[in-house]
This record gives C-alpha cells, structure tokens and sequence, in this order.
DNA sequence: ACCTGAACACCGTTCAAGT
DNA sequence: ACCTGAACACCGTTCAAGT
C-alpha cells in the first residue's frame, strides 16, 4: 500500500480506508459496487471520496495495483525454458488472476482515466512485461508475427471479463485461443 | 416483429413501442439504458414496462431477436467451400455484428433470465447454427477436438463484449484467436 | 386484463458551510 | 487544506387505485 506524501495526515488515513473498504465492497460486488456504500463502510462523506479518487476506474486502478505488480513479478521469477510456453503460462495465470478477482477485468477494460498521471495504470504493468516476453518468443521463431503484445492482452481481458468468478471456463478458453482450431 | 396472441390490442400495441423504444436507446447508451427512459420513450408507464418485460435481458433478447436470426440464415446461405474457413468466416461475421450493435453482447453473456420459455434465445439460435458448423469441420478433420460449439462462441462473444464499438479491432483479435500463435 | 401514477429505497455528483 | 452534510437529479421495483 504506497503512501501519497503531500497528504495531511487525516486525509492520508482516510485515503487508505477508502482503499480497503473498496477492495472488500468490489471483492463481493463487482466493478459495479456502490461508491456511497464505500464511503459509508470507509467512514467518510461522498465528496471525501471523490476528491481522493475522481472516478471510479482511479479508485478500481489503486485497488488492484499491488495484486497486478505480484503477477508482473511472477513472470520474471519463472525458469526460461521454451519462450512460447513461458508467455502461454504467464497469460494464463493472468487471465485466471483476472477472473478470479471481481473488477478487475472491467478495469482493465476501462482504462485508467482519471489516475494521477504519474502512477502507472496496472494495463502498462501488465503490457511491458508482456511485450517483454513476446519479443523473447517472437525471436526464438516461437511464435508468428500477427500476435502483438496489444492484442495477447485485449484478448485475455476479453475472456476474464466474459468468465468473471469462473476460472476454470476463462482457462480452457484461453488456452482455445492460443492454440487455435486448426488440428 | 412477431406477434403475441393473447395480448389485447393495447397490450400489445405497447409492446411493440417498448421494443422500439428500447431498440433505439439501447443503440445509444449500450445494455445499461435506462428502463425509465424507454418506457418514457414508449409513452407508457415504468410499470407497464415491467409487466410486459419482467428483466432487464427479456427484454433486450427480444430486441436483438430479428438480428440475430438473419445472422443464422446467412450462414445456411454460403457456398460449402473448406469447412473450417467457412466455420471462421461465420464466426467473425458474428463477432463483428456483436461488437458493432451495443448492448448485443452483453445480453448474450447475461443469458435470457426473465424470457418466457417457449421463445428460442439468441444463445440457442446461435449455437444451434455454430453446432452445424463444427460437426461439418470436425468430421472433415479440419479443426481440432478441444474446439467446441459453447467455448467458441463464449471466446467470440467475450471478444465482442470487450470490444463494443470497434469492429476492426474485434475481427482482428478473433483471427488471432483462430489461428492461436504457433508460427 | 391491463394500465397508471405514486411511493420506496436507493444511486452519483456537486457545493456551501464548517474546522 | 481538508472534511461534512445537504441538495440535486436521477435510478429500478412495486403496489394500490383506476378503466
């Protein structure tokens, strides 16, 4: 949980209650969860929430953050056997990351508007180490050239947010999809 | 526009400026327009509205109905060229007329909850013609076992719900998921 | 049978007033 | 600087009263 400096320190505490009772409230509701219900369970006003946090998706953006930098260390702890497997594995955890935590793929989707632009949003966490691995696979000769950083990511975003709290289904059609239908 | 027979002639007349009305909005703010606001549209009251449509997904799957079923006849209508690129040719054909017509869907993710049981969904409609499609490719030993009817049409319709509004990319990131990415 | 309008319990956003 | 509570303009759902 970083800490934002040029906060008094009330509207530092309040800050991290936002973040915490937002974390629960999404868990069980969804990108969707009821910002007043937040500020309620948080202890503050509406407007105390939305001065710290200016849209939904900034708030959604703080929430996830530390889980998605834990997928993105991940990557770089894994063995570097076969590239193409590597990016397989790593896309696969993501998607099952991304499903499993509710909100997160329609933040993902939604972009990172309103976040203060020197954060960076978890869709840049995630692209450069993807981009990282693509570039290892795709000069290895493991993999074709149609298939973009960009594009490997919008494309498990579109099946996590699909298969939201059913991993096992956004796993298997993952993996459809980055095998193909040919035989 | 079908009938419903056993509705009076009021009845039904605002069933059908509801279905208008809804069609109309739905095109402009997506599968979360305002119910008030159709009704209001429609000239009825909100309560009229939940009579004839008891959620949110009946209505919209009755609103998407015609659409979708001349996206079934289209696929009876092609030529019987290679199995599997007739399979992907259809498919991307629904991506991309998903992904164009808003609030399509996220209807189709929803499921048809609240829509009276003797009326085909738009689920059904679709698997029925992508369930052809498969056996046809499978039996020719043109696609591969894990590729079934359900999970193709859960990857296109999670493509298209993540890409509302831009057809090209949606095509794209479909033949990305057809063709996996193996060299 | 079917419709209406009002009632109820919610929303998100903004702003004047406070400390 | 930062917070609060109230105000505003909306929601979706339900129900008594009408024709």
């Amino acid at each position: 949980m970083e800490r934002v400096k040029s906060l008094r320190v009330d509207g530092q505490r309040n800050r991290e209650r936002i973040v915490a009772a937002a974390s629960e409230l999404v868990a069980r509701d969804g990108a969707q969860a009821s910002l007043e219900e937040i500020a309620r369970r948080a202890g503050v006003g509406s407007a105390t929430l939305h001065r710290h946090f200016p849209t939904r998706q900034a708030l959604l953006e703080v929430v996830f953050r530390d889980g998605v930098a834990q997928l993105c260390a991940m990557a770089s702890a894994q063995p570097g056997r076969n590239p193409a497997a590597e990016l397989a594995a790593w896309l696969e955890e993501v998607t099952v990351y991304t499903a499993t935590h509710r909100g997160l793929a329609a933040a993902l989707l939604a972009g990172p508007e309103g976040l203060s632009p020197e954060e960076l949003c978890c869709t840049d966490m995630l692209l450069e180490v993807l981009t990282g691995l693509v570039a290892r696979a795709s000069s290895a000769g493991a993999i074709h050239a149609g298939a973009t950083a960009e594009d490997l990511l919008r494309l498990a975003n579109a099946i996590a947010v699909a298969n939201e709290q059913d991993a096992p289904t956004a796993r298997r059609v993952l993996r459809l999809a980055l095998l193909g239908i040919r035989p």
